[in-house]
DNA sequence: AATGAATGAGTATTCATTCAT
DNA sequence: TATGAATGAATACTCATTCAT
């Protein structure tokens, strides 16, 4: 009895602190948090948090990590969805839109201690793995797909899939990266729209295409 | 007599200040970046940094400014050249893909600048105002180009200009921030290929497409 | 039942945490003595330690003064001995060369804990005080045995025996003393030597000395 | 003009937070002296002192050297005194005396330092050596001159000099632990009654001894 | 304008001690 | 009694900034 409710107690002051950690930079900055303030938000003592963390770079490598986790799991929720190679790439074009807003603002945090972890190389490489992993993991299932639906014949067969996962990885990252400094143009409509024109004029199949041009 | 040399002294030696700081804190990060050893670096003393810049912050403001100033007449050099839509469209891209390199080593440096910014709102807005200038700078002339060309038939019809641009710009945008993790996968070739595939697929007019479709 | 056992047990756990504190303190320091490692050589939790001892300082004050009681019963094991002036004088030098290396060995660490006691008069004055008491009564005893055998006309009559009383003393202590930082020259040997020559030329009767001039 | 004054300054300077050092250590012990308390008694900011000492145990380091070179020049003052072996023999052991209240008074400092040193190899060693440099250094001159009296016939032939070197030392050596606790027993009186004893019976020759006997 | 010695504000980190179990 | 997770007081040290020269 109680092991449970202490088990879990557990978890949740790690994931507190993280999370302080996060709310904490994102007011003052990674040098302007003290950690006696990431302490007291996350509701326990200064020496708590190094019985958790080595240190202040430690916690905030961790903070990333989680938040990356986080990030994965939002993007592979719809990717392993059942359906034909064209809902299945909609469906990740989805996760997408969907998941920009909420990395995005995490991003300004994430971008602080990328800074931060430039003086530790193995820090660095440890959440830059991380990331790339992410990438790799995704941009593999998007390119089986589109594989998949060019041998279907359900796509068209004269794009290069790799160059079109560049593209549309390279709009979704752009979002990402210019939400930090202009968040105006950095949105999910702008996403979609971006990805629907290049899968509209890239992906589709001529019937689409030239069904459009019966359009005009 | 004298002036002119010591005002190239002076420039000179603002210059070599800038690049100092950007050298050490490539090395140190910006927190390792001692101002003392900025000065070394500049071949100045310490009290000569004060003269040029306000403080420290002021200083990496002025750094990464000048890092965007060089970006921006990088990216429009070729811009304005003269020749058709299409002439000039390629020449937009391949400063890009020139310019991908150059701006990817400068990112982890800038990006920790970011961090540091943002406990600065007043700092942080005008080094991000600067970024946004260029951005819309070229968002505006890569449209006015596609509209241009769309009018003149020598473009496809039915793409959305802006939705093209933001697909352009993200693709451009997410090499930069990908190099920043993973430089592997981000490089000039990659976003050549993506950028082509973007335009042959969405831009150019049928005739070519066709041509691609017969060549298959 | 179980008493026994366990009044051991409690005493064995005592002189396990005082040695556990003596020989962290030799490898790391006073302060780099964390109660934490002194509970882990000992064999107990940190908890126990404080159930014995009021707190650190307490802990070394006492880690000291048992070195001290062992240091005296070392060093009158061979004064009360039987036999004349002579032979218990003997017995005495004798002992303390034995307790030369035993006390040396210990020196470092008590070196340190008189430092850290400087800060609590009332503990300083604790150590300083059962230092003094073994000292007072080893003098008194030289100086009696001294008395009884100028009496008894086995020592030579005009020696004063508070001067040849503090000169042994001085010796033993000297060489205390330099072996906390001159290990290679202070020693059994070096003691005996001076010691017998002291006892020699001023303690032994003439007839020694003549004989000894006889010698020559 | 000003540089000698400078130089004056510079070099007051740093004695000037050398006896800080030693005056706070002497009050709060080396634990409880803050660098804070140390550069005010010495009327200089906290960071000078980083500016003349690496830190804490360097500072401390500093401070005991000092004390040694001091007690150093104390101790040779006479000792290179013209005068025949007796007058320079005398001359050293008034010297002892007068340099025992001095440095008796410094030992509580140094001995805090020397268990603070434990922990840093190379600083103990660098600490011991120059205090074995004293003493080898006197060492070799009392016994020169021991020897030279012994040749001379002014001195008693059948003594050991080595032996009484140690002897001397060690009474000497002897009053400075002994100060350290139990001051009221370790003074110069008591130093010099001791060193009288063993040299009028040990070093000087048989006819001031008989004169002694004569006189008893 | 240039210098660099002096300043002192600011904070991560440690570890003795406590106390609920 | 024993345990060890949680606490928080306490402080050495750095380095941006100043200013007398």
């Amino acid at each position: 009895m109680g092991t449970e409710s202490e088990d879990v107690g557990a978890a949740t002051k790690r994931v507190r602190i993280l999370h302080a950690a996060r709310e904490v930079c994102a007011r003052r900055g990674y040098d302007g948090a003290r950690m006696e303030e990431i302490a007291s938000a996350a509701r326990v003592s200064k020496g708590t948090l190094y019985n958790f963390f080595e240190n202040k770079e430690d916690l905030f490598l961790n903070a990333v990590l989680e938040s990356y986790e986080r990030a994965r799991r939002l993007l592979r929720a719809e990717t392993r969805a059942p359906g034909g190679p064209a809902e299945r790439l909609e469906g990740i074009c989805a996760a997408m839109a969907k998941a920009i807003p909420i990395i995005s603002e995490e991003m300004p945090v994430n971008f602080q201690i990328w800074g931060v972890m430039a003086r530790d190389e193995k820090a660095r490489q440890r959440m830059f793995e991380a990331l790339r992993r992410i990438y790799a993991e995704q941009a593999d299932e998007i390119q089986s797909i589109l594989r998949e639906g060019q041998q279907a014949g359900v796509f068209a067969a004269h794009f290069d899939p790799e160059a079109i996962v560049t593209a549309i990885h390279g709009i979704f990252d752009g979002q990402i990266y210019r939400s930090a400094f202009d968040p105006e143009n950095a949105n999910s409509t702008r996403l979609g729209a971006a990805l629907e024109a290049l899968l509209r004029h890239a992906v589709l199949p001529k019937r689409a295409r030239l069904g459009e041009s019966a359009d005009g």
